[in-house]
DNA sequence: TCTGGCCTTGACGTCCGCGTCAAGGTCTAC
DNA sequence: GTAGACCTTGACGCGGACGTCAAGGCCAGA
């Protein structure tokens, strides 16, 4: 198939394609005339791709699955490879979790102090020292992992119709 | 006090500061000779919102806080648009924590899955249509939310010394 | 034959919060 | 008077995953 119809059925464009394949995940043979043809087992490496992608993996993370696939195997996390990626996401994910509970209890504490204040006039808010609320969460966990970050959710479809050359 | 004090003394760059500045966050009065010139209420503002920034909030985000703090009040978090930015951040965390979490469920199945079969080989993983496995969690939620991102943790000083002008 | 739809490569734009460099002005201490 | 630490504006760079535009090639149907 050629690279509108794999982006189509992959939920996803012809530029991410060739962006895949421009930083070695994706490798298309190529017609008489140039044209990049793709199979069956190319349309499960790009899904495979855009799920990892959709629950917050890094490009370059999704490519010992992608190598999995390539060797054969039923399943991209069947690689030793893989399951280190899975146990260093979980780590990370762990990571972030705790982050945003704990910046979740502040804002949640932080509000509620403020709302109190404004309605009953009684006793405004605990005197402490001139310096940014906010800040007394300073005493939270996880600062230098790499980050959290979740685009959005699960990677949909760019547009609707195939429409690329507008 | 000039912006290299300030910048110090706030835990962060000139650059930033000029850059807050441009983005109408922060206002400098000016010395006869052009340098920018600080007080402690400028230094006030600036807390804000290394601390907010800190917690994951946008720089526009901040923007209620620091009004608040210029109208005169002792809290940037005493005001109604404050509160309102509070208040779609933890709407905002619920729906990354509650992703987050449902992720590393995921995660965490499939790793303890493929890890069993690779052990014991009796009942390899359960059979199911030749798509990634992943993908299975397609069926989280909050997927249109903006974002979940940290950049890290709090704000850290980017470097040890003042010296910007090497 | 010609139109229009698909494809090709290359290159620049996007977003955000700055980092970094360049070229120059100012101020203080010696 | 001069070194050097500080300041000014302007402008480009970065990272990640692409979007978007430009200029042109290929192919099928009417």
């Amino acid at each position: 198939m050629r690279i509108g119809e794999l982006a189509e059925r992959a939920g996803t464009s012809t530029r991410a394609l060739r962006y895949y394949e421009q930083r070695g995940l994706l490798s298309a043979r190529r017609t008489s005339s140039g044209y990049r043809d793709y199979d069956e087992d190319d349309a499960r490496q790009v899904r495979e791709i855009r799920a990892l992608l959709g629950i917050g993996f890094d490009l370059e993370e999704t490519r010992p699955f992608v190598e999995c696939l390539r060797a054969g195997h039923d399943a991209g996390d069947e690689c030793p490879a893989s399951l280190a990626v899975y146990r260093r996401k979980l780590a990370e994910l762990d990571a972030c979790i705790d982050r945003m509970q704990a910046i979740r209890a502040h804002l949640a504490g932080q509000l509620e102090q403020t709302e109190r204040a404004h309605a009953g006039g009684s006793a405004e808010r605990a005197p402490g020292p001139a310096t940014p609320a906010v800040t007394a969460a300073a005493t939270l966990p996880e600062p230098p992992e790499p980050r959290c970050a979740l685009t959005s959710g699960p990677p949909a479809a760019p547009a609707a119709s195939t429409k690329e050359s507008r």
